[in-house]
DNA sequence: TTGTATGCGTTATCAT
DNA sequence: ATGATAACGCATACAA
């Protein structure tokens, strides 16, 4: 009779079948055996219906086949839809997945990497904003959209080609002046490209424009500010906006709107992200999409490959535009 | 000198110290030791900055203070604010989350809890669609919005009371008649008292009311059928709109807008969730909030709680009603 | 109060 | 090919 209250272990299978220990343990593991030994083993696991303790083989392997994810939080959209394809690419390597909500918390991003910073998960992929976050050098670590130094892999979309085709697409709609707002973040992280490439289109267009960047602790209402500026008998400077997030573009529109400025008739605004309502309805404005399940299987890729030689420091990944009701698509056809 | 390329143990700093491996163990643990030793090893702690290796001290203990989310996904809002919740609470008491999406496979929601079945984790929280699901007595599990049997607790929002809010609130903003829209799983589970909830308020306020349910096959075009079939002179025969979901509601509004039809004037709408854009932006429409919060601690709590004499099969959490555009909330004023 | 020895479940090395 | 045994890092009962 087995010890209740407790899982049946290895020992307890060999013993059902009347083999050895380590037989049992080569079963499991695909190492071949005699076949009828095989087959005595394998109903002796079906009848006590047991499962290998992944604790005390990751004990045996320091090797625990989970990875931990950094990330604020999950319910930013972009976020969200992160986590889940990350978990899903993990998944599809037998790797399992530690969520570690940080909550923008420095303290908190690098408590997470401490924990893990020993063998108790195989690698991290952070999306993290501490910028003196202490990563160790032997445990595998891949970024998204910040580069951390050269032994780290960073991975994000193309931002700077992705601050271009907004600008490409906005003239193409018509656009002669166009503005860039931006919020946040001081620190230096790849979605800042998409300010470079922003104004890198709009030199080479020739069109004229304007920016206006928010610190994170400054009141949105100073973009409504920065609106009123900008008009004059009743209409604005620029015809076209690009917000450096769909967030900010959809808080923008809704500034616009109580301001009587029609969206996208007196300006046409296009975001970045690619975020959608409920994960798969429409796109909250028209956008430069982020290819997100892309990301985040490179990111598995990259942190499970075992030859660190061949790790690229930066890996771009291209973007794509689409339409979401905020430009004049209409004047295309 | 440490064997390189891995982690310190607590030989290790017993080794540095100069003292036992016991006394590190003690002072670890916080169990009384010596002064001047303590010190020693803390101090030792420090110089190798030396982390506990969790797997051994899970295999040690079967305790391994990690909780498994079982989830279709979270690209869902309303998932993904449940995981950022429940991971929160579960980090308040000290416990990781492993994060398991189960795209409402239940093959996989089966897979998933065979691998937590033995001591890998301490407890499951599930929000699961497997009416088959086998769960083993001895691990602590907790379901969300599904009662599985009096032995594991279910935690659901009010869904009655969230139903029969939602007519008072059409009936007080001047709605003679509604419609119930739901779509999805004939699995008997919490939210489908959504729909005894409507019934009874209906019935209590006199009002008339038709329905309209689709299986999670159907295309939502028929509930645009069912709107033209309501349709009289070009007014719809019902002036209030209850619809099981935010994410229905969502949809329902855009057929009913390029139907010609306004919200709320010529029909006033309310869903259900709470769900907001962004995470934390603008509700979608008029809508019976779930308290997503409560919910995920409530989980945590009845998961971590020792004594399961005290575990009540079903607990449901008071829902609020919020104001999102789509009802004619002028009218009160 | 401090140190030693044993075992948790697994894997791998070694004789058989 | 199979079976016994040591070792992984930690906690604890027990001996000093």
């Amino acid at each position: 009779m087995r010890k209740k209250n407790s899982a049946p272990t290895m020992k307890d299978v060999a013993l059902e079948a009347g083999v050895a220990l380590g037989t049992v343990s080569k079963v499991i593991n695909g190492i071949p055996v005699g076949e009828s030994y095989r087959l005595r083993v394998e109903d002796a696991i079906r009848k006590l219906d047991y499962h290998v303790n992944s604790y005390a083989q990751g004990l045996k392997a320091s090797r625990t086949y989970t990875a931990a994810l950094l990330i604020p939080n999950t319910s930013n959209p972009f976020f969200a839809e992160l986590v889940y394809h990350i978990n899903t690419a993990l998944l599809k390597r037998k790797y399992r997945m530690l969520l570690c909500t940080t909550d923008y918390d420095s303290r908190m991003e690098q408590e997470y990497v401490n924990i893990a910073k020993q063998n108790k998960v195989d690698g991290i992929i952070g999306l993290t904003y501490n910028p003196n976050l202490q990563v160790e050098e032997n445990i595998p670590f891949v970024s998204i959209d910040r580069s951390m130094g050269s032994h780290i892999p960073c991975v994000a979309c193309d931002n700077f080609a992705g601050g271009q085709m907004a600008v490409e697409k906005l003239a193409d709609l018509g656009c002669r002046s166009i503005a860039f707002l931006r919020v946040g973040s001081s620190l230096d992280s790849e979605p800042n490209k998409r300010k470079a490439g922003f104004e890198n289109g709009c030199l080479a267009r020739g069109l004229s424009f304007s920016e206006k960047i928010l610190d994170d602790d400054e009141p949105l209402s100073k973009f409504e500010h920065f609106f009123q500026e900008h008009l004059s008998d009743g209409r604005l400077e620029f015809d076209g906006l690009f917000c450096v997030t769909d967030f900010l573009a959809y808080q923008m529109i809704k500034i616009l709107k109580k301001m009587g400025l029609r969206v996208p008739e007196d300006v046409q605004v296009i975001g970045f992200d690619g975020v959608r309502a409920f994960g798969d309805g429409d796109y909250f404005c028209s956008t430069i999409v982020q290819p997100v399940r892309d990301i985040a299987e490179m990111c598995v890729d990259l942190l499970l490959q075992e030859n660190m030689a061949t790790k690229p420091p930066l890996v771009c990944l291209p973007v794509t535009y689409a339409y979401g009701g905020t430009t004049k698509e209409e004047a295309e056809l």
